[in-house]
DNA sequence: CCTTTGGATAGAAGTTCATCTAATCAGGAG
DNA sequence: CTCCTGATTAGATGAACTTCTATCCAAAGG
């Protein structure tokens, strides 16, 4: 185990972010903060064999394929999603560091309302 | 322990998430995926006792007060911070359990390299 | 080779957002 | 009461973003 421990706040609250870290997060964040590439993301994600196709995605909104492509080109900019073409078809999947450091962001404030059994590891990391 | 048990993937990897949840969690997360939002929320997070004036965090950005203000109260619509004026100034705290909320949706991605020692228990919330 | 289908790129239109200046509200101090 | 300071509100402006249509690229089949 080689993280810190702690069992207080999330790491946005322990510290005050620095200007380049805060812009670094913002442009990951930026890329989630939208209805669209969120249930994009989800359904790469809970895919079975955890990838999907493009035309797994695109009929289940009412967009245009161009539109689900500008999104998905967003998540990939991002380094949430890769993508790779394999005969006719582009699979994407998810890239769960990106994902877990967003997450790592926010969680552990442990449980607020009633605290968790034991005191939580977490994983301090430098963003 | 009333939470559903799981050592995979985090929420928004498990299950594609619906067109309403996806909506909401989308306005918490633009409130967030801004710069100067997020430095706003880790210094007010990070303030000793937990609170921090208007005045302390207005003269650290090249913005004008009524820009902070505004930031400030996309937070506190957002639900992430809220705001008590005490004599001449105002005070704002963060509110952990929406915080949190944002946590768990990307977090329980468990540890992508290494994995850790034992399965993590995750609450599955109803977003 | 030509055609068809899956997917991405280019450019335009409408909307949202971050920021500013100017004006307003709330508390204290003289 | 009047003035000063801290903070918010109102309105305007310019940039960024979402979506579209039209076009283009890549792979497979006839």
């Amino acid at each position: 185990m080689t993280a810190v421990t702690t069992q207080c706040c999330a790491p946005i609250a322990r510290a005050p972010l620095s200007e380049d870290d805060a812009a670094d997060l913002a442009v990951l964040l930026k890329a989630v903060a939208d209805p669209v590439r969120l249930r994009l993301l989800s359904m790469i994600g809970s895919h079975p064999g955890g990838e999907a196709c493009v035309c797994d995605l695109t009929g289940v909104f009412d967009l245009t394929a161009p539109t689900i492509s500008h999104h998905l080109k967003v998540l990939r900019t991002a380094g949430l999603i890769d993508g790779e073409r394999r005969g006719t078809w582009v699979y994407y999947r998810i890239i769960p560091e990106t994902v877990s450091r967003l997450g790592a962001l926010f969680t552990p404030l442990a449980a607020p309302p009633a605290a968790q059994s034991g005191p939580v590891d977490v994983e301090l990391l430098t963003v």
